[in-house]
DNA sequence: AATGTTTTGTTATATTATAACAATGTGTAA
DNA sequence: TTACACATTGTTATAATATAACAAAACATT
């Protein structure tokens, strides 16, 4: 049991590296041919090994997908267990999304229970409104 | 001047209403090329046919999208206008998706407030699990 | 009947995502 | 070290999801 052991959640390979690297000084979220296209000057040349890089990223809770948008956005609750319990608020008008961050939100979440009783750690969340510059 | 004037906001035009029913009656959410090859003996032959109408049935709240399978459901919480307030449970295994409707959660989420004090008035919550038959 | 609006029909195309297979690299343990 | 299991890469092709653009018909209101 080594350093690789230990930190095998964060020792992403190179496509993963380049992908992610993208992502995460992006200031908003990419989608995946925009990602490729970013890339190719990298070596990076075909859809697949951009999807591949973020399923990886994605189950390793370094990014997160926005389903409505068919985008990826880096985590930046880095504390967090986070790649199965996500929050996110959209601006309608100019797209920028942010992650939430909110022990009550995801307390709440956690614990809520459906009428069967059943209860759901795995979740995600978009609410949709207008920004502040927006409003 | 028909049923058409009372009915307004429930009156579906012919297309719509053809892929209302075929998602009312589904037991599981359909995707829309599924509806596509389900209704072309309807003469609805294009997908932009299908993409029209599922559009406006989600504007109209009769149907909802869940964005993590890219697939539509009929509402079934008429009582709420919930075109804009949704929340999902979704077996990992069997993929069955049920509309949660909960005044509680609902309550919760539409006076949620964000770091900046942004409320919310639209979201969608998508929960993941496994439904009562697959645990 | 005149009008503006919504819905439809149609062809083409754009966008998002996966299948299938071969090759290479990496971590682990006998 | 060597051998094995496994993850990652490279590549071509194709599947699945969704929209653009334009013309015609249906519908609602006056
Ligand atoms: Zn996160
Ligand atoms: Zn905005
Ligand atoms: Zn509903
Ligand atoms: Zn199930």
């Amino acid at each position: 049991m080594r350093i690789s052991k230990v930190n095998k959640m964060h020792n992403l390979s190179k496509n993963q590296q380049i992908i992610f690297d993208l992502i995460d000084k992006s200031s908003e979220p990419l989608k995946a041919y925009a990602i490729l296209f970013n890339v190719q000057k990298k070596g990076i040349k075909a859809p697949l090994q951009v999807y591949r890089a973020l399923d990886k990223l994605v189950e390793i809770g370094k990014i997160h997908k926005i389903e409505s948008r068919n985008a990826f956005i880096a985590c930046h609750n880095s504390s967090c267990q986070v790649a199965k319990a996500t929050a996110f608020s959209i601006c309608e008008i100019c797209e920028k999304v942010t992650e939430i961050s909110s022990a009550g939100l995801s307390k709440y979440l956690a614990n809520f229970k459906d009428k069967d009783g059943m209860k759901y750690s795995k979740y995600n969340l978009e609410f949709f409104g207008l920004c502040k510059k927006c409003r």
